[in-house]
DNA sequence: ATGTCTTTGTGAACGCGTGCACAAAGATGG
DNA sequence: CCATCTTTGTGCACGCGTTCACAAAGACAT
């Protein structure tokens, strides 16, 4: 996934590894599909099938929240929902700002998501003044000069910076110092926070080019049946009294820009 | 993050671990933008700080494609951002269909990340027929009657999934069958595919969920300086005499939809 | 040529996450 | 009440990923 995984030292918060809490929304998505239709109780084993992991994966995610099932018969749909919004903290009310409304940003605004599960989009804000009082998603955008008052007035703790590449860190900088300390980052850029502010990374391109390389690789292994020479040539090192400018091979491909 | 971590059953490929492609498309970035500014060679310190992992860990990561460094001086940043767009077979065209295009998708097709790094959007598919014809930065809309014929046509082996959490799965079966073998799936609905097959998952809810966990630990660590009772009290399990219906504890809180 | 100094590349240890396999627990039927 | 059967909860082993720490390698000055 997007991933974008791990920014955190793998701290285990309260006894709860960080995978297991990656997977408990997806236990939780599972397990309001069955709420939905009236599905009493659920084993291991279907539940599993039903978000896509191992039963018993599950089975050790859900005992780090504790005994919650009943052996001979699963576990009870309706509390186990409970339980792991409990645990994930969705039974309040989580304000959301969302920073930089171009496509993406106006995009997040609408994502219906975001408000079903306790997340409520508090502001939008940009910085183009153009953009101020225009509705997006039935919310108006506010300007970015006023990002530190809307933060505080709405006690946001929660930032989604949708910015531009060059305007994240910035960005990122006047949040945390307006008291957010979780941020989730569409922005293509590293973010630099303080200690005790979490930040989680989506990243299109990355996605990308990690499905590249797996893509490359079995294109690879398949056309090695017909010709060979498919393995890593030895290429020419740049020496030390080579010129530095023109890319080592001669024929670089297009190095591209941004 | 993103993303989306980890359906793969971390197949070493072809000797490169998994977490070291995932971390690749990040130092290329790094090294592209010391490119633009004419720095000719990196350090491993360097270099690291600006694609926010430890020093030692690149190392390991650039270790595994062979050895490019020189000892006492660093990387050549030319000759690296060529090394890793190869591995990564981003040196190649890479035609993308995105499937479904309302508001994330339409976003999707305006992002520019897509067209720099060998990523190039062949096709935008629909279900609307209302969409078809109509541009969306700058390429019709196709109706998805014709999804197979686009794929074959295009060669398109990777595609983007931007649809309802409904029409996923059934897309994501016609893309495979069509030669689609990499899958960006940002629908939240977990996607089963067969085996060669690879799908990586972005999904905002679940980030914000992460988000919200970690949230909520450091609310708790810092009020119980305040009030005692944090801790998870025992809480009443829903006895085999209990009724089904209702919620075990008698206030289960907004079970929320979707 | 030789010594010094910087930086890479990697062996080794450690910790986390995963999956197996099974004992314990409880439901269910007689 | 007892036997059987299902399913949970978990001890254990294994493998991947991370990090430390250092030897090897090369640049550079003298």
């Amino acid at each position: 996934m997007a991933t974008g995984r791990t920014h955190r030292p793998a701290t285990r918060s309260r006894g709860i590894p960080e995978a297991t809490v990656a997977r408990l929304p997806l236990y939780l998505r599972a397990l309001t599909a069955l709420s939905e239709r009236s599905v009493p109780t659920v084993s291991s084993e279907e539940l599993a099938a039903a978000a896509g992991v191992n039963s018993a994966k599950l089975r050790k995610d859900f005992s780090y929240l504790g005994s919650y099932g009943t052996r001979g018969v699963g576990y009870d749909v309706e509390y186990l929902v409970y339980q792991i919004s409990r645990e994930l903290g969705l039974t309040q009310d989580w304000p959301v700002v969302i920073v930089g409304i171009g496509n993406l940003g106006a995009a997040l605004a609408n994502y219906g998501g975001f408000a079903s599960r306790g997340f409520r989009v508090a502001a939008l804000i940009d910085a183009d003044p153009a953009m101020a009082g225009k509705p997006v998603a039935g919310i108006p955008v506010q300007h970015s000069d006023d990002l530190e008052k809307i933060i505080q007035d709405n006690g946001v703790s929660i930032g989604v910076i949708a910015t531009p590449a060059g305007a994240a860190q910035p960005v990122c900088d006047r949040l945390v110092a307006a008291g957010v300390t979780s941020i989730l980052n569409f922005a293509p850029t590293v973010l630099t926070v303080p200690d005790g502010v979490d930040v989680r990374k989506v990243d299109l391109s990355i996605e990308l080019q990690i499905l590249a390389f797996h893509e490359q690789r079995k294109a690879g292994e398949e056309a090695a049946a017909h010709t060979d020479g498919s393995g890593p040539a030895a290429v020419t090192r740049p020496g030390s009294d080579d010129s530095a400018d023109q890319g080592p091979d001669g024929d670089v491909p297009a190095v591209m820009p941004a």
